[in-house]
DNA sequence: CGCTTAATTGACACGCCTCAATAAAGGTGG
DNA sequence: CCACCTTTATTGAGGCGTGTCAATTAAGCG
């Protein structure tokens, strides 16, 4: 079987508070703006935007929202890694991507959100009401248009997974998993040629369509082969990046 | 191996002109107006529609546009069945979506067209240039916000197809995909429990993330079963929508 | 009708999944 | 900081679903 049938009891996660109530936040001293859609309002218009702001903090494990949920409120994340997924009933569950600092959270369609949303690690996050977001859009169309342009390239991010998920080998998967993980976190500012994984094997593996132990042993091949190495816990190294980039599948 | 590595002969496209150029459209008897972003404007503005609209058509197997491709239309489909696919340097192929009238086309990042698309059966677009309707879109608010509602959708509805594509088996993955293509067309005034399959097994095979040996082998299976009937060449009917439904796996 | 393309089916191979055991990592309380 | 326990990660052995290769049939088309 291809497909990974198996119903694992899950880590369960937690419901309720976020560990600290909305506050106001200030976007000027924002340090991920430029990454999101709020770097489409102007410097002297930001208290717009602050004013709309709540900063909400959500402990590891705990849910952000779930999967149909009324769609009410978009986020930005400003620290920590989220992950989207879905669940069938039976148990199986395709995680459709992870969040990092400065990625936008909460694309929804009319029939709520689109996927469940949960803390990997402690989680900070700007949320704003979708009623007011669409309020300021009136006044500040740049505002609106870098947010069309994120889903776009949400979508051609998609649909670059659904490549990967219906046509690439374990390998091509994990090297692609790492490449692009490393080199958002290059974006964000972090070292070159290193990652962090926050999230569990099983998390991997259900965002490559594999299985833990696939993941595992992928993952040691790619160890023994000197291609990347574990510098400490979830910390990795890419030891060369045009191994992996080869191995990834060409695009 | 799970993965369709094999570099097969693909039929060739054609490229160039579209059978006839481009002609000036009628909005106001478009049949199937309501299915697209068009539906958000009033009808007695359809005019300012119909003069950024140009009617296209291809040919069979001819190509629309390519991944890449600078983004400066953007199309509905309003006959005919278009294909959307990514191909890697070696040959893989992913389809990641097929296109039926009222269907949207043309969604795009910064980079261009996220996906090539071509056409599978004769095709009849509706062609509006970008900055057109970027144009219109500063007078009818409600036409760009029909247009967003539609890119979410887009994005759900690959949301669910990395699901299928990462998690379900051969025949919860046919049987989902006979089901979609059912409802669609059931929407559009095809006959209930009929489906018409213009598309040749590799397409489906690329789309599902299968080879197209498994596809008619799942299918022949289908038929021995007694779930569904090959009624003419690309005509079926699915003669039992419970059976199924449950088959496709549970959301 | 003849030729090309598409679809089907069989036999076999193999990559990934399943099951199982063990090791390593992470918390928690003392 | 150390025992203890739970969770997570790793590795091995074997099975199976789907891929590969190949032959045949059916469909499409000039």
């Amino acid at each position: 079987m291809t497909t990974g049938l198996k119903k694992r009891p899950r880590t369960k996660t937690k419901r309720g508070s976020s560990s600290t109530p909305c506050s106001v936040h200030d976007c000027s001293a924002c340090k991920i703006r430029d990454l999101t859609f709020c770097a489409g309002i102007e410097a002297n218009e930001l208290s717009d935007l602050s004013s709309i702001s709540r900063r909400m903090l959500f402990a590891k494990r705990h849910i952000i929202f779930q999967e149909g949920d009324e769609a009410n409120a978009v986020f930005n994340v400003t620290r920590g890694t989220v992950r989207l997924f879905k669940m069938t009933q039976d148990g199986r569950r395709q995680v459709t991507g992870f969040l990092l600092p400065g990625d936008f959270l909460g694309l929804a369609s009319r029939s709520g959100y689109a996927t469940s949303a949960e803390a990997i690690t402690e989680v900070e996050l700007c949320r704003f009401e979708s009623d007011k977001l669409e309020t300021l859009f009136e006044r500040n169309r740049q505002l609106e248009r870098r947010l069309f342009e994120i889903v776009d390239d949400e979508l051609a991010v998609a649909q670059d997974q659904m490549l990967l998920l219906g046509r690439k080998t374990a390998r091509e998967r994990m090297a692609s998993f790492l490449i692009n993980l490393s080199e958002r976190e290059e974006i964000r500012g972090g070292r070159d040629g290193a990652v962090y994984l926050p999230m569990v094997r099983e998390d991997i593996a259900d965002y490559l369509g594999l299985t833990i132990e696939t993941v595992c042993r992928t993952l040691s091949q790619l160890k023994r082969e000197g291609l990347i190495r574990q510098s400490a816990g979830h910390e990795f190294e890419l030891l060369s990046n045009q191994g992996l980039l080869e191995m990834s599948g060409p695009t």
